[in-house]
DNA sequence: AAAGCGTGGGC
DNA sequence: TGCCCAAGCTT
């Protein structure tokens, strides 16, 4: 047993401090986004929902230019909903996580439908609407509204973790933190309050390098007292991904089109397009069991080389066959002769477009 | 409730 | 290079 007295630390850090100091920091250190209102300003809910159904796992640099071509070709709830869900998708294209388009569309119908083309005010109201969780609920309530909603993000999570030095790995800490979040959000100002810890976790409190020399919150904070902040939050390990293989076949007609399919609406890529392939296994293909998978039949060439491309979950290596058809070749059931000086207006993931470069090359 | 679901950048 | 990470949601 240990019988020197603990280290220094902080007392509990209180609502009134860390919610004046964040403020405080974030009135002088605010980011000017798009999707953002300045001091003063009143917030769209469109752009404030768009912006966070977007920023969901994605970076704000990838998403900058994804939120100028969406708000300059749809400026309101209504002209989203009105769109074409593919027109949607192909603008979503490279994007990721494609159900986020998908949800996104059914949400402006859903807002249209329901409330005649507002977004509720509420948390409860926006929690019922496709795409929208607990994060996203609250954020809009906090952002477009300045509701005294508390959202719990990876940001937040960091910030909260560290700050009450809470050891419990994610993401089984998760209801203990969404508790200690909500203590901490104030009921002045909780739009920029939740903004202003989302910046601190973005732009300071960095999950490998956490520059706490920077941190308005630094003598609150009870990993840094205990110099374990680069070590919060813990982190459950991951699962390892495997590898899987394929061939996908692209076929080139000679009048300049290529042919291509829709995938199924649910699952991986739900509803983009793709080029024909055989499924995606473990085990590799031989050539004569692959050319079952062909979407018609011709000349197939493997072409030297193979593409490679990492999903969340599993690693895949696909082989490209090519061959080249007549400009009369009929599309099969379920495809579609697309030219190619048309395939930048395609909902074609970024694994598809890495296929055609490799096979157009 | 654990697993499925994309992509690009940083180190 | 391989792993980690990013303003999570759905089933």
């Amino acid at each position: 047993m240990d019988s020197r007295p603990p280290p220094p630390q902080p007392d509990s850090p209180t609502a009134e401090t860390v919610a004046g100091r964040l403020l405080a920091w974030y009135d002088r250190h605010r980011r000017r986004l798009p999707w953002r209102a300045g001091p003063g300003e009143t917030p769209d809910p469109y752009r404030v929902w768009l912006s966070e159904i977007m920023l969901q796992q994605t970076t704000v640099a990838t998403v900058g230019p994804y939120f100028e071509r969406f708000t300059a070709r749809w400026p309101t709830v209504a002209a989203l909903a009105a769109a074409p869900l593919d027109a949607v998708l192909a603008e979503w294209a490279g994007l990721g996580y494609y159900a986020r388009a998908r949800n996104l569309h059914a949400c402006a119908r859903a807002v249209v439908e329901r409330h005649g083309g507002a977004f509720p005010d509420e948390e409860a109201a926006l929690l019922a609407l496709p795409g929208v969780g607990a994060y996203t609920a609250a954020a809009v309530a906090a952002i477009a509204f300045d509701r005294p909603a508390s959202p719990l993000d990876g940001n937040i999570e960091r910030v909260v973790a560290r700050l009450f030095a809470v050891a419990e790995p994610l993401p089984g800490a998760k209801p203990e933190l969404r508790r200690l979040a909500a203590t901490l959000t104030p009921s002045a100002r909780p739009g920029d309050y939740a903004q202003a810890a989302m910046d601190l976790g973005a732009t300071v409190c960095l999950p490998a390098k956490p520059k706490c020399l920077l941190c308005p919150l630094e003598a609150d904070c009870r990993a840094r007292a205990l110099g374990i902040a680069e070590r919060l939050p813990a982190k459950a390990p991951k699962a390892e991904r495997p590898t899987r293989r394929g061939v996908a076949f692209l076929a080139r007609r000679a009048d300049g089109r290529v042919l291509l399919r829709r995938r199924p609406d649910k699952g991986l890529l739900g509803g983009m397009a793709e080029l024909p392939s055989t499924d995606w296994r473990t085990e590799s293909w031989a050539e004569a069991e692959a050319l079952g998978s062909a979407p018609l039949p011709a000349a197939w060439d493997a072409l030297p080389g193979l593409v490679r491309h990492t999903f969340t979950h599993f690693h895949l290596e696909l082989g490209v066959w090519r061959a080249e058809l007549p400009a009369a070749t009929d599309s099969p059931a379920g495809a579609r002769w697309v030219p190619i000086d048309g395939l930048a207006g395609e909902a074609l993931p970024t694994v598809m477009r890495k296929l055609l470069r490799h096979g157009l090359a």
